[in-house]
RNA sequence: GGGCCCGUAGCUCAGCCAGGUAGAGCGGCGGGCUUUUAACCCGUAGGUCCCGGGUUCGAAUCCCGGCGGGCCCGCCA
């Protein structure tokens, strides 16, 4: 036996967990509730799974391995105006101007295919969850809180809005609410709009009197059909839900902000105990032109689950989370997919103990980083295949889609990247990043990964262009290439070597190879030839070199 | 007016919470291998750790005060 008294570095999660762990057990409930919150005012962007979705995942799960029962739940402002700003405009075609301010589950779907403007937009969101997260996760919206708890809650705000107004006209030092405020904002009949309604009365249990300041329109609502200002609905939220942890953006982590203004009406007002918090930075998009900015909504900046997910595992994405401490900036882009790959690639030979880290910190984060990736279960238990992402990118243009299960994972082989008897998860991975880096370089990839092999009826003119020197060097390696036994890259490599010796010259060996990539692709450079050759396979090969070697004889 | 993150090699950053002779990757330079998968191997140069005080035997690290950059809040959500 021996006592550790060593003090091991922790990763920051499992800091955050500790903590939490004794904040939820101090509150003796049979199931603790956590909580995430959205507004759909647009595009919703990869940046929002950080804070709301996959950091209180990862931390639920620790807790439920320490045997807490924990519910998690993400709720979608959908009451909340839309704001017209310039970028939700442009969505529709034209007259989107005159949505302003309307709720948004109430504004249309500007490309016509969903029931509104929520549904379209979450609909590059929300069916992603479940590959990004355990899936143990559920949606709700304001829209339905209201018809049920949260219409209860709007009956307590009512109650005891003189309350309500004297805790926040704390916060309110230039604009107090007046005396009879009324905090409750309806949905304008006529109009349309939430943003601009102001009760002057209220009728009974279940109506208001409202004046819409916009078309002056004065009529009755139902409490259900509405929405309360921001402060007290982030408050009866939690008293709907029962939430006991709750991260947000470091946009209501300020003194005096959102946050601290709830947390005194939660415990002074409607007497529930606040749920504990996590301030996060927001995720930043890296553009496709190198600028660095915020990814936003209703801005529209950024980039989907949906997007990520074509071109990577969720695995990459919550790696890439759990690396980066709550409160540092998060920069990703689609472009640097690769390069998320090899890091990744890193972190797992560290895990599996193949490599060794820099530092003890270094392991743990990095290591513990790469357990908690896997949105289900755990990581296999020995080291899987990593094939570079760059190299399967080429791979997937080179063969053909239907023959990369055989012919593909042949050519692994061949090229030593697979052994004969690779895993199982190893191939079940290697076969989808074909697919996703495939798709990655018609997307984002630069210029030159874009491979294609040129029909052998044009690459048959382009041959004949070779001047006879150097088709005689050529005609040497395709025979060379021809008596092979094993179409490895090792031997092809040494078949060119041979060939390009007898070259003399730097400048013929340049000459040599931009023929033989314009024959074989039509530009004047592409990826290593001896791998090139060694993935296209020799049958292929050996037709496009004899092109070359026939030609000009 | 308030808050957060950051300032360490040319670049990107780690190290700071628990003080003990300044680190990594990329880039540069020299060499090797190789036409070119953002590749690999060997060697090498390069730093007033933003500034100023304080605590300490000892400070990049802790405390106080500045400066610079980025972001957020100021009663919207």
């Amino acid at each position: 036996m021996c006592l550790r008294v060593l003090i091991v570095a922790r990763h920051w999660i499992d800091e955050l967990a500790d903590k939490l762990y004794d904040a939820m057990t101090r509150r003796s409930k049979s199931i603790v509730v956590f909580n995430g919150g959205l507004s759909v005012s647009g595009l919703q962007h990869v940046g929002r799974l950080r804070g709301e979705v996959i950091i209180p995942e990862v931390l639920r799960r620790i807790l439920e391995k320490r045997g807490l029962k924990v519910k998690q739940y993400l709720t979608l402002y959908t009451q909340d105006s839309w704001k017209a700003k310039e970028a939700q405009v442009e969505r529709f075609k034209e007259g989107g101007e005159k949505y302003a301010g309307w709720p948004l589950i109430r504004v249309p779907d500007p490309a016509g295919c969903h029931s509104n403007w929520v549904e379209h937009y979450w609909s590059d969101f929300g069916p992603f969850i479940k590959e990004f997260t355990d899936g143990k996760i559920e949606v709700v919206t304001t829209t339905e809180l209201y018809k049920s708890r949260l219409k209860e809650f709007t009956k307590l705000v009512l109650e005891s809005r003189e309350k309500v107004r004297s805790v926040l006209n704390k916060y309110r030092g230039r604009k107090p609410y007046e005396e009879g405020w009324i905090p409750f904002e309806p949905i304008c009949e006529k109009c349309g709009r939430i943003d601009t309604t102001e009760c002057t009365r209220i009728v009974d249990e279940e109506h208001v009197e409202y004046t819409c300041r916009n078309c002056g329109h004065v009529g009755l609502s139902l409490i259900e059909s509405g929405k309360l200002m921001w402060r007290i609905e982030w408050v009866g939220v939690w008293w709907s839900l029962g939430v006991d942890f709750e991260p947000f953006g470091k946009d209501h982590a300020m003194p005096g902000g959102s946050r601290d203004s709830c947390v005194d009406l939660a415990v002074n007002v409607f007497n529930i105990t606040p749920p504990e918090g996590l301030p996060y930075e927001w995720v930043e998009w890296r553009t496709p032109d190198g600028r660095v900015v915020d990814m936003g909504s209703s801005d529209f900046l950024g980039f989907t689950p949906r997007d990520w997910l074509e071109v990577a595992h969720p695995h990459i994405f919550r790696f890439l989370v759990l690396r980066t401490p709550p409160m540092k900036k998060l920069s990703v882009s689609l472009h640097e997919v690769p390069q998320y790959y090899s890091l990744y690639y890193k972190a797992e030979r560290i895990y599996y103990g193949l490599e060794k880290a820099s530092s003890e910190e270094e392991r743990e984060l990095l290591a513990r980083s790469y357990e908690l990736s896997y949105p289900h279960g755990d990581p296999p238990l020995s080291q899987p295949e990593q094939v570079p992402y760059l190299h399967l990118a080429i791979l997937a243009q080179v063969v053909p889609r239907e023959k990369w299960s055989s012919e593909g994972l042949a050519r692994l082989k061949a090229s030593g990247h697979l052994s004969d008897q690779p895993t199982e998860y190893g191939l079940k991975r290697i076969l989808e990043i074909l697919v996703k880096a495939h798709t990655w370089v018609e997307k984002y990839g630069p210029s030159e990964m874009r491979v294609e092999l040129i029909p052998l009826t044009v690459a048959e003119k382009i041959a004949r262009e070779v001047t006879s020197p150097l088709s005689e060097h050529f005609r040497e390696l395709y025979e060379r290439l021809r008596a092979l036994s094993n179409w490895r890259e090792e031997d092809i490599k040494e078949a060119f070597i041979v060939v390009t010796s007898k070259l003399g010259g730097e400048s013929n060996i340049k000459l040599f190879y931009t023929h033989l990539y314009r024959v074989l692709t039509g530009k004047e450079s592409g990826p290593r030839a001896a791998p090139l050759l060694a993935l296209i396979g020799r049958d292929l090969s050996l037709k496009y070199l004899s092109l070359i070697a026939k030609s000009n004889v």
